[in-house]
RNA sequence: GGGCGGAUGGCGGAACUGGUAGACGCGCCAGACUUAGGAUCUGGUACCGCAAGGUGUGAGGGUUCGAGUCCCUCUUCGCCCA
């Protein structure tokens, strides 16, 4: 079929996105000569817009899953929506529109988005996660993991968040806000579901050392928010009662500088150990506590604060009674809720100390010699002074010896501490799975609550009158629906209530991944068997912002499904890809409060996708923040309109046929063609799509140099350059390769062809350019054969009337000759 | 304060294991074709200098025949965590 004159995307877009699809050209198993690949982009949000984030993000897999499928892989690379969630329910409460009929609209329309990109999804594997479908193994996983001690419930003091009026993790809690509506979060001491994750700290921390493909920083990340951190415990006698603190430290070896203990305001000892003459300013304390959140108490910038109790502490090592006292930076769910203050050498104490006057104890000298104090504390480790029998140790073998003094004393032990806390997942909302759980006054009178039999799964949310359940008020809205929370207790058959509360929509992405492969499956979550098969993930792509919750949340859950002889292996995902940030055209965050976003939609309309395609992935490395160009789009647009008016010119070309050697121009057109082949296959390979399409824009510019071919060979050699740069443009700009190809007598979409090698003979030069030095400097450049001897090239070189001249009258010391590249005299 | 990234022309960015810095694109300048063009094609474009030549990858030091790349010190910007 002909080529028009004009380059239409919008007549050949949605015409080759027609075609893959009736072609199901992008279905996952039907082999491969190489083996699987699994691309994967992280599950979205069904917004009713895609954002040029999206567009970056799937590019990035899309670009992939074409580039592996024409190597011969069997690529498996679905997609599917994370449709429950607060804003559907949210918009309900504002409109009345039920979040199910709200959430359908809008995977309707950011599919149809997709699709207009032309992105190469196997649909027949979509998921749904707001269907019961999918949410009935949520509740199984839920029984497993009951059943196994994985999840418990827990009286705690939880992240309540002001606006969305339910419970929301720590990892959702950003400088004492909502992540999600921005609205300040408070502390509230409720009852809550919770995944025992922290039961897998230390495994998902040694995990993290099989993650070499992961960027550093999300490693890092995870590293950090797991928190591991070894020390001790030791018990301070509270002076005249019966009492002690146990306190959690790291650096025991600094203890004989402990000039005060710290206690959280709420921790259980406060009431007991005030004295009657401190009563009336601890309690005010502790109110005054109680009514800030401990993000507020803690952040940065927050003035340290704190009372006398009255009480003394003994130091089990020295006897040194010390006062005891109450601040705000100590919390009493960290640790022991209790520290030793050695202001000496602690920053945090020695601010405390400042601020009250408190004594100060240096007992470990630096390492460096030189001491900050009285200035500044010493944090370092050091040698021990004044430290009893410890006195002249270092601080490592300090710590291990005080350990085990401790131990023997009974007065404490070796312990490691996490920063990490279970995963708290109760939500007080609709839109989610609902915990499937019975409370049952005759059988269940503690409220710990009964499970669902597995038989009655799934526990279905209950259709719902919008406009009274979802109010945005009061309690939890399930409980409105009596006929649904009153039910039959399982194990007594008398009357009995359902738990009102839903899951945390991070409990849906934590497997989707296996159910895509299998996603009609109703025996289990997914088929073991295509778990075996595909699994791990190969490649994943997403934002760096799921660091430290999905990303971790998920990793756990593979553990899980492992224990349960769901998957094989420790880790979801081989390589991980966060990419960067499409800031708007003024460099700031693309918002509609700033006025700046730029729509997908409309680019596809202007331009096309293959161009919004083509500039994404040429602005720069798929992990670094660009800012987007109008002008940079427009240059991606006149770039595709010269590869397609050199196809258009050229047409007659592709009908050719010549079997005879090439030379003169028609050689130079395949050195061209060839290089670019290999130039693009080495750039995807390291994911530098930018320079992939700088690889073809070059080759482009030297078909447009050679101008008119004159001869068969040289037509021929057009014709296969043309073939060319439509198949390495497959990946990049799909929808116009493809039309290109077939003006050119491809039977078949591109993606089927393969990606072609290059030959290597034609991407070598006989003749190179060398660079001559003199001492380092460039002096010249010289042209000798790719093989040439030091000997030819300095001949060469030494017949340079520059490099004569900065020679004249030196002594030559060496000459370091790289072959191929240059030759550097030195002298003197 | 800690961790991780960055810093290269007017701009986005290239430069694989140390080997001719600035590929490719944008912008700009000039020319061609045109009634005209913000269309298209061709050429030029790091900086200083008429030139010869010199200077250049945030700053300073080091290793090396040779450093954007490796080492040390510092400045600064961004993100994440306190």
């Amino acid at each position: 079929m002909a080529l028009n004159e004009k380059y239409e995307p919008s007549v050949i877009e949605p015409k080759w996105q027609d075609t893959w699809a009736r072609q199901e050209l992008f279905s996952a198993g039907k082999g491969g000569p190489r083996g699987k690949k699994y691309v994967l982009e992280m599950l979205p949000y069904p917004s009713g817009k895609m954002h040029m984030g999206h567009v970056r993000n799937y590019l990035i897999g899309d670009v992939l899953t074409r580039y592996h499928r024409m190597q011969g892989f069997d690529v498996v690379h679905p997609m599917g929506w994370d449709a429950f969630g607060l804003p559907a329910e949210n918009a309900a409460i504002k409109d009345g529109v039920h979040p199910a009929t709200r959430t359908a609209e809008n995977i309707a329309s950011f599919k149809a988005e997709i699709r207009s990109l032309g992105y190469a999804y196997d649909w027949a594997l979509e998921v749904d996660t707001s269907k019961p479908a999918y949410y009935r193994w949520n509740q199984w996983f839920f029984l497993q993991m009951l059943e196994r001690g994985l999840v418990y419930r827990r009286f705690s003091k939880v992240n309540w968040c002001t606006g969305c009026l339910t419970v929301i993790a720590n990892e959702q809690v950003k400088d004492g806000r909502c992540e999600r509506c921005d609205s300040a979060v408070q502390d509230k001491e409720m009852p809550e579901w919770a995944f025992r994750i922290t039961k897998y700290s230390q495994a998902l921390l040694d995990g993290l050392s099989q993650l070499t493909e992961w960027p550093d920083r999300i490693t890092a990340a995870q590293r950090n928010w797991i928190g591991r951190s070894e020390g001790v415990e030791a018990d301070f006698a509270i002076d005249g009662t019966q009492y002690s603190a146990r306190v959690f430290t790291t650096r025991v070896d600094t203890i004989f500088g402990c000039t005060y203990l710290v206690l959280a305001p709420d921790h259980a000892l406060v009431e007991k150990i005030t004295a009657p003459a401190q009563a009336e300013g601890v309690k005010a304390f502790v109110a005054a506590m109680a009514r800030k959140s401990k993000t507020e108490r803690t952040e940065e910038g927050a003035e340290k604060e704190g009372v006398f109790t009255g009480a003394y502490a003994v130091n089990p090592f020295s006897g040194a009674k010390v006062p005891v006292w109450i601040a705000n930076f100590v919390l009493a769910d960290y640790g022991t809720g209790a520290v030793m203050s050695v202001p000496a050498h602690d920053a945090r104490d020695f601010a405390f100390a400042r601020k009250y006057a408190l004594a100060l104890k240096a007992v470990v000298t630096p390492s460096s010699g030189a001491s900050a104090l009285p200035d500044a504390p010493d944090t370092d480790d050091g040698v021990l002074v004044d430290s009893g029998p410890y006195t002249g140790k270092p601080s490592a073998e300090a710590r291990k010896a005080m350990a085990a003094w401790l131990a023997e004393q009974k007065k404490g032990a070796p312990m490691v501490t996490w920063r990490q806390k279970d995963w708290g997942f109760s939500r007080q909302r609709y839109w989610g799975t609902p915990i499937p759980i019975l409370y049952c006054e005759k059988c269940d009178p503690q409220r710990h609550g009964i499970p669902v039999p597995y038989a009655q799964l799934p526990v279905e949310l209950p259709d719902i009158d919008t406009e009274r359940v979802l109010t945005g008020k009061g309690e939890p809205p399930l409980a409105k629906v009596a006929s649904w929370v009153n039910t039959t207790c399982p194990k007594c058959g008398g009357p009995a209530r359902r738990e009102t509360e839903t899951m945390d929509t991070f409990v849906d992405s934590c497997w989707y991944f296996a159910r895509y492969l299998s996603p009609g499956f109703t025996e289990a979550p997914f088929d073991a068997a295509k778990a075996k098969q595909y699994l791990p993930v190969d490649v994943y792509v997403g934002g760096p912002e799921h660091a430290t919750m999905h990303l971790l949340y998920f990793r756990f859950w593979y553990r899980v499904m492992k224990l349960l002889g769901l998957v094989e292996g420790d880790e979801p995902v081989k390589r991980l890809i966060t990419q960067g940030i499409v800031n708007g055209p003024d460099g700031r965050k693309m918002s509609k409060r700033w006025g700046n976003v730029v729509a997908p939609s409309s680019i596809v309309g202007q331009y096309g996708a293959d161009t919004c395609r083509t500039y994404v992935m040429f602005a720069g490395p798929p992990e670094q923040d660009f800012d987007w160009s109008d002008k940079q789009v427009e240059g991606a647009f006149r770039f595709l309109k010269r590869v397609w008016a050199l196809a258009y010119a050229q047409q007659a070309c592709a009908a050719v046929k010549y079997t005879g050697t090439y030379d003169g121009k028609a050689l130079e057109i395949r050195r061209a063609a060839h290089k670019c082949l290999k130039r693009v296959t080495e750039a995807m390979e390291r994911l530098s799509f930018n320079t992939a399409i700088a690889g073809v824009m070059e080759c482009v510019n030297s078909l447009y140099a050679a101008g008119e071919p004159a001869n068969d060979a040289e037509k021929s050699a057009m014709a296969e350059a043309v073939r060319i740069v439509a198949t390495v443009l497959t990946p990049i700009a799909p929808h116009l390769a493809d039309e290109v190809a077939q003006g050119y007598g491809a039977a078949q979409p591109l993606v089927r062809s393969g990606w072609p090698a290059f030959d290597p003979g034609l991407v070598v030069d006989d003749v190179l350019p060398y660079a001559v030095q003199v001492n380092g400097k460039l002096r010249a450049e010289v042209r000798a054969a790719a093989t040439a001897t030091e000997a030819e090239v300095r001949a060469c070189a030494e017949a340079d009337d520059k490099v004569k001249s900065a020679l004249e009258g030196k002594t030559l010391r060496k000459v370091v000759f790289v072959p191929k590249r240059l030759i550097n005299y030195v002298v003197g």
